[in-house]
DNA sequence: ACTGTTATAAAACAGCGTTATGTTACGCTT
DNA sequence: AAGCGTAACATAACGCTGTTTTATAACAGT
């Protein structure tokens, strides 16, 4: 054996705590190897013993976004109602990105930002609209939707929602919080309906 | 006066196919200030002295990116039925999209990559969506739409498309191409019949 | 006490965008 | 025609990045 380990499992938890903050605040040019060692009063080689790189810090960090995304779906689902679940899950979808907008940016922004993102830790970030899914599968049972596979329908309501909050994270001047308030809860209800089998 | 001119309107065109070529190729950060001069055997600062450095030539490979999406917009529109203009519409933005996923997701996937896009750039990409716009203005003049404004009609469109082929731009493995097909294709049709007023 | 192994630190490398410094080549003045 | 001023271009340097290599420090076993 050799000299006692520094680079243990509680530096580890703080550079994800201080990598995660970096993220929230400058963006990810923000995250640097050094500034992050450096915030940590330890050295570079930390970074690469623990994670093995940038992008493997990074990774941790979203892996434990999408692990509280994912809370935070399964925890706006009522199990009555499905349309009521389905609004209120496009809802706090919508929620949770504006408050996490950096983070949500690197989880479903694609391969911008110049690193890659383990097939795992993708695989958690697609895992996050499992309860969706749920909530189009218990439509299908009750016949609510006049056609499509529950993959397609699921896509759709991931897409609207998706696409609705990318849009807004652009944040085109003239658009007030409000407006997109509205126009989440309309654009969701037009999907719904849309979906929905004739009377 | 001085010497003549080297870094002229001609080298400006060159750099610009050259910096499209390296975004196509190998994204966003295959384009690099040394690489795009020495592509044209010049120097670094042709780039500074052309386009005032880095951002300024993404910026209007983004802007001339813009106006061809625009084009093809236009192209799409028949003129005659709103509901078929709306489909082709929003296929034609996947198919453009699909063709230059680089440029698209420079255009429309936010800060990523760590350069700002100039305000008249980012007008030029908004500006795309101003043939849907039209589209939705045709068919409120027709008393189409069940309610909302045009500009929550149009966006909810919008960000249907942009959702999708965000999500389909990510490569999820086990879906190909024909999925994302039909699934498009449903997804669209299921947006419109939510916003047509009941017959 | 010494050695071997391992953990940590520090420095070096290659690349980036950008800026500052040289160098070249022409028009104008003398 | 010779020299000079200035604009245009090339080159080198700065500070930063992620990563790799090298050096140092600290403990276990002989």
């Amino acid at each position: 054996m050799a000299r006692p380990k520094i680079y243990d499992d509680a530096l580890r938890a703080q550079l994800i705590d201080q990598a995660a903050r970096l993220l929230a605040d400058g963006g990810i040019e923000a995250v640097s190897v050094r500034a992050l060692s450096a915030a940590e009063n330890t050295s570079t080689n930390a970074v690469y013993s623990l994670f093995g790189g940038k992008s493997g810090i990074v990774n941790s960090v979203l892996a434990r976004a999408a692990a509280g995304f994912h809370a935070a779906q399964i925890a706006a689902v009522g199990g009555k109602d499905v349309a009521k679940d389905i609004i209120a899950l496009g809802s706090a979808y919508r929620k949770w990105a504006l408050e996490n907008p950096t983070l949500y940016a690197v989880m479903f922004g694609g391969t911008l930002g110049g690193f890659q993102i383990d097939p795992q830790t993708e695989q958690a970030c697609a895992g996050t609209i499992e309860p969706l899914a749920g909530a189009v599968h218990r439509g299908k049972a009750q016949k609510l939707w006049r056609r499509g596979t529950e993959q397609q329908i699921t896509m759709s309501f991931w897409a609207g929602v998706h696409g609705l909050v990318a849009i807004e994270l652009l944040n085109h001047p003239g658009r007030t919080r409000k407006d997109y308030d509205t126009a989440c809860r309309l654009h969701l209800d037009a999907i719904y309906r849309g979906w929905l089998a004739p009377t």
